[in-house]
DNA sequence: ATTAAAACTTCACGCCGTATAGTCGCCGCA
DNA sequence: TGCGGCGACTATACGGCGTGAAGTTTTAAT
């Protein structure tokens, strides 16, 4: 019976699974740093060589929990997104901005895996990490400025950028997906990414925290301010 | 002679800054993992062990070499502010805002030593690594959102925060330099500086690229709403 | 010249990633 | 039922890391 074949397979990739398993409870617990094949191997009962035959080094490792980390993520901030009806641009924003914050507020080390040094000496692939899901985040991203277009389009300049001035990719999803959409809003979205990125952030690497007692405070009016700058009402 | 007492404390000051030096020169050609202490003391001629009578762990070597380059980030963009007049906020906040992302992307290995997890294992003391010179970024930011409050205060809710949503430290110097400036303008401070770290981190971290090849377009559309946000003059 | 301290080396330990070679058990096939 | 092969895993080893303990050399002060 072609099980028996099956089976191998199976018993793979269930080991598979508890490595990543292993690995992000390592990671949860004592940061990045804490992923190495000899702790995994520790944890499984196993020898740090066996991982090899799984992994075939360990930036290959933290590379998959990288891609599956920000799956995670941007599973997370699409939902809430998504809970949202589309005739409310602003609470769409709104529920993407405190989903984002949220997970990272919950998963820091995720948060630094992903946005930071990984690892100790971990290289990038030369393609990024998860390609595909900051690919969704961005996406999703523009989907968000696509709803506050027909609102923000009087208060911003659209002859500034071309279509050109954006991944290739990027750009013609976004010209699929919304039709007549002008690139501006796109360097809109990636621009909000980046105000949202670089406040929780801070907040994560403890810089916010030196300086105010209440990031969320902050985060709050960062969130009004964007909503209003974007024309949309409160 | 008192010279010979001061002959030792010259020598031990110039092996520590010779340490510094070697330290920063394998950051900048390999990356802050490149910072361990066996491959400075085989650049400097010496033993590892060596080091230890000038810094008490590697992590105190960290320390230092983030407080230095954070100081010379402060140097930098204070300098590049300093450099338009008083009465142009607009071109103070552009000069500030240009001067950090190309210091960022002049030291990128700096900008990641200072703002990510710097080193393979490290860890931050209680207080930040270089409290004083983050300070002087916030102060130097909040100066800036001092010259645009004139022209901001109609655009935003003053109500919103006091002076206990911040640090005391820095609540208390921002009151004396600028008495009469409301604490909404601190927040808007850290609200540029969020902004700002975000965009140059996602561009340093290599993530920004993935998504356009003109990460400048989008910086200095960034800075022209920064402005305009403000109720400033182009 | 003597002495005490500072600067530095040597050796050792336990981590790490990973390359190589070898062992064991299960699979399909005769 | 026996057997060959292959996949999963272990054993051993190398060089790198931070760092502790102990010993040696250099230097300044008496």
């Amino acid at each position: 019976m072609g099980t028996t074949t099956g089976r191998r397979e199976r018993l793979r990739a269930e080991t598979t699974a508890e490595i990543k398993k292993v690995a992000l409870g390592l990671m949860s617990s004592g940061g990045p740093d804490a992923i190495t094949l000899r702790a995994i191997a520790r944890e499984m009962g196993m020898t740090a060589n066996a991982i090899y035959g799984y992994f075939a080094t360990r930036d290959d490792l933290v590379t998959t929990l990288i891609s599956d980390v920000y799956t995670s993520l941007a599973d997370a901030v699409d939902a809430a997104r998504d809970a949202r009806p589309a005739d409310d641009p602003a609470g769409r924003i709104a529920a993407w901005a405190n989903a984002f914050r949220d997970w990272a507020l919950t998963n820091p080390e995720g948060f630094r895996l992903i946005y930071g040094d990984p690892v100790p000496g971990y290289q990038a692939p030369e393609t990024s990490a998860a390609p595909e899901a900051e690919h969704r985040v961005c996406a999703g991203l523009t989907g968000l400025a696509a709803g506050a277009w027909p609102h923000a389009k009087e208060l911003y300049p659209e002859a500034e950028f071309e279509w050109s001035d954006f991944d290739p990719k990027l750009a013609a999803e976004v010209r699929e997906e919304f039709p007549g959409l002008p690139p501006a809003a796109v360097a809109i979205a990636l621009r909000i990414w980046g105000h949202l990125h670089g406040l929780v952030s801070l907040e994560i690497y403890g810089h916010m925290r030196v300086q105010t007692p209440r990031p969320d405070k902050i985060y709050r009016a960062e969130l009004a301010q964007l909503i209003r700058g974007l024309g949309l009402p409160a």
